[in-house]
DNA sequence: GGTATAGTTGCAACATGTTGCAAAAGGAGA
DNA sequence: TCTCCTTTTGCAACATGTTGCAACTATACC
């Protein structure tokens, strides 16, 4: 279907997936929407409000800090984009990302803040346990452990 | 006064279950401390820190919202208790729990924003299967799922 | 291309959470 | 009970996220 990296060369602006998401909805498309979408393409790793409005500026320099919250609000509603605290490692900011198609857990070490997503098949067995006992419809669902990986394991034992 | 689970009826100040696990923990107590744990000792659901505040304050009116706030990242940092976002359904606040013997996860409705808990012996198995595939030591994990509860449900299929 | 209009933006103000620092209070020992 | 030392508190300032509102702009329709 729709794919990330557009191919084509012939168009200065190559549209990209959330654009072209959300126009498909009939969601009106703006000057400071598309810098703010084209950086959500582009990046890689989890992204925190401050950078993302940091980065849309290189476009787009009159851009405020509200109009990045309200378009994340509104590709979060459209379930284009997931919000993840990361146990609040770095404070009380949030962290964001493409929802991806497979959808994965965050493990986030305690001591040296590096963040590893897996994918699960009990992931999709909790969501699945839920909405047969809870007769509820999951919209979607966020696993976020935390812990010390191997390199920062505490070594005190007890 | 103090007393707001009153287990035995000769003691003016039954000291509670986080009071008692800081103690031995050589934690010290102080007057704003003790009105603080007392409010989450006492607390069914979930409470978020201005709720806390407002409680303690019956206890010590001359508390400060920095103060509830350290108190809770103590508690978290000694694991007695959780802070869950609730999927930011009430905006950006958090709420807290006293940690319950037996983990579980929250799934909250995103229409009418009642919060279910259950158990799942997969909450385990997911930490199982993090320790053993990443050879990571799992401190906690947190389930939240957001969705629609029967009477909620969307109307449209489509 | 021009116009109407509904959705969007930026600003200001507010709500929630964090940090630095001087003053105050808890607890140990005498 | 008094003193000393360390931890904790409250204040002020800052960081992050939300909301109300007037001005602006993307799109539909002509």
């Amino acid at each position: 279907m729709l794919q990330k990296e557009s191919g084509g060369s012939n168009k200065a602006v190559s549209r990209g997936y959330l654009q072209g998401q959300l126009v498909a909805r009939g969601v009106r498309m703006t000057q400071q929407r598309r810098a703010i979408l084209q950086v959500m393409e582009g990046a890689r790793g989890h992204l925190d409000a401050a950078s993302i409005l940091r980065i849309a500026r290189h476009d787009h320099p009159d851009i405020d800090r509200v109009t990045v919250y309200r378009t994340l609000t509104l590709l979060k509603r459209h379930g284009l984009i997931d919000e993840l605290d990361l146990l609040h490692l770095g404070g009380v900011g949030h962290y964001y990302e493409q929802r991806p198609l497979q959808q994965h857990l965050h493990v986030a070490c305690l001591r040296c803040g590096r963040v590893v997503e897996i994918a699960s098949p009990l992931f999709d067995k909790i969501k699945g346990q839920v909405e047969r006992n809870l007769a509820f419809r999951v919209a979607f669902a966020r696993v976020e452990i935390g812990g010390y990986c191997e390199k920062c394991r505490p070594e005190t034992s007890g």
